[in-house]
DNA sequence: ATCAATTCTGGTAGCGCTGCCAAAATTTTC
DNA sequence: GAAAATTTTGGCAGCGCTACCAGAATTGAT
């Protein structure tokens, strides 16, 4: 338990505190003599130094912090993917919480992860609580705010509009030729990038002068099984549409799978157009109509900017419209 | 960023530092006029408590280290979720770091955990490297292997057995009359959990005197879309296989998928058997065949063992065999 | 009012490390 | 070989907090 401290190595190594410091550092000068007996106490004691010391003697954790809304939707273990690399080649470590898209939960799991003293702290787009946001200016930690660009960013904003996804969404489906359009979604006012999706989008047919037909929200997160009761429940109410918008490519895959079980013939009878670009999509027999996102990329991106300390700004990574073959 | 230290809220409140210290643990004794008057001044000064500071002292990091191969793998995700709410509720946070199924960088990355001296290491399986080993057993710290049944554990394990579902599926696909079976998986050397279950269901199918009639074996990790190659890839080599084995859903699914593009008629001529038992699986045209295994639970129990202090032990948590459609 | 029992409070020594600085050892220069 | 320049080294304060303990304040009993 007592475990070995930096004291025990020096003595060891018949050395001072601070040459073995910074031998294990790899910084300020000593000598190849030094690095050998150092090295050799290290292995021999088995010591593991104790970065809770190192932090709090230096102040700077090499922590980075992640408050996301969830783990079920792909999007965000996509988002830790991409950072967790970069992070952990440049000798930093993730620190994540869920927030189970609850402003309070947010609220006080920003408070514990600020605790750690977090070289940054990534959360999910702009809809925060304005304590969240004063805790966060007021720490002097850089704060990334990911995956959305609609909103005005505490520090740095990577990601891409989900506005402009959601229009483009409507021009394709427009262009394409459908004219009497639904929505099958999950809960527009927990996840708000999605309802930014939705909400423009149903701009944009209404602009076109074709507003949306009919919509079914379902409670709860998204996924395959919600999107397919979705779209059922949807056509029971209003069998006319000619496509259909989806919250994501998980509800998406849910819809394409009711219309294969029902013989509903894609896309003559009945398009579909998610959202995300996820690797299933690619592969149905059909590929699916979407709207590809770097997710993953996002995170790299995000990492690069914290570990290098990038001053403010918004990085608009933008995504790919994939035709696919249900729309 | 100078941030507000606790000897400043005890100035601020007129107050020692041991009181202000006690208040805000809430622990040992303190008056109601002392509350009111820290809280005050906590409020006022926006104070953060500096964990990185109190860990030092306390020596008790509340800081659960999971070390994963893979964040791609939805088994990895499920088990974050499953203990990142038991943890939060018990002040406690996750720490994580993905090794990419690399012996060699989960070493690294265990030895980078225990810098940060975590309640808790919680890994995936029992193969680790000896060295690996070894710094786990010295660090002191509880130790949890997840996700497997079938070694030796260094402190706890809790999961289910990879063998007996190999073995259960194969006696299943046998009970249903085939006897021609294939398999199709991804990398075995790097993905041990399901290399074991390929072996003891190969195992199975030749004690029952039909032995595995032909695999595909495609580099990388799983995914759908490697599903739908490597089915592809068999049958033209095997065309008279009657069932098929995969190394998990996904790449079931992608199977799924290539049998309905190309007019498979499922089961009846060539039966699916998958392993996870994922949320599409039981939404698809016709449900996945499949074991569904307890992946968030792995998650809560691991991350209730740990922050309850819990003595080693062993937890099968078990899997269920669904039936499902395709075979 | 007095004394004991109880509750509350504050001072201080670390926790294990890094940063600073001055001292020691080594190398270079003349 | 002495002086100067450079490299290497070790001592110690302090990061912000908690644990421990002694002392102050309050309460209760007599």
């Amino acid at each position: 338990m007592a475990s070995v401290t930096l004291a025990e190595v020096a003595e060891a190594a018949g050395l001072g505190e601070s040459t073995v410091s910074r031998v294990l550092r790899n910084e300020g000068s000593f000598s190849r003599k030094a690095r050998v007996r150092v090295m050799e106490a290290v292995e021999r004691l088995g010591y593991v130094p104790n970065r809770i010391a190192g932090t709090l003697a230096s102040a700077g954790s090499r922590l980075v912090a992640f408050v996301i809304p969830s783990l079920s939707n792909i999007v965000f273990p996509d988002l830790l993917r991409g950072a967790s690399g970069v992070l952990e080649a440049n000798q930093h470590q993730a620190v994540f919480a869920v927030t189970d898209y609850d402003p309070g939960r947010e609220e006080a799991l920003v408070a514990a992860m600020l605790a750690w003293r977090p070289t940054a702290v990534i959360l999910a787009g702009f809809e925060h609580n304005e304590g969240t946001r004063k805790m966060l200016r007021a720490s002097g930690r850089r704060v990334v705010e990911v995956l959305d660009l609609d909103g005005e960013p505490v520090d740095i904003a990577v990601g891409f509009s989900n506005r402009t996804a959601g229009r483009e969404s409507a021009a394709f489906l427009l262009r394409r030729g459908y004219r009497r359009v639904g929505y099958v979604g999950h809960d527009l006012e927990r996840d708000t990038r999605a309802g930014k999706r939705y909400a423009s989008f149903c701009a944009a047919l209404e602009m076109a002068g074709f507003p949306l037909v009919d919509r079914q929200i379902n409670a709860g997160p998204s996924s395959v099984e919600s999107g397919r009761q979705g779209l059922e429940q949807l056509l029971a109410r209003s069998p006319g549409l000619d496509a259909v918008y989806f919250s994501n490519d998980d509800m998406a895959i849910g819809g394409y799978f009711h219309c294969l079980a029902r013989g509903i013939s894609i896309p003559s009878q009945l398009a579909i157009f998610g959202y995300n670009g996820l690797d299933i999509g690619r592969v149905t027999p059909q590929p699916l109509s979407t709207i590809r996102t770097p997710r993953v990329v996002t995170g790299q991106v995000a990492a690069e900017l914290v570990v290098s300390n990038a001053p403010s700004q918004v990085v608009d990574l933008g995504f790919e419209l994939i035709e696919g073959a249900t729309a």
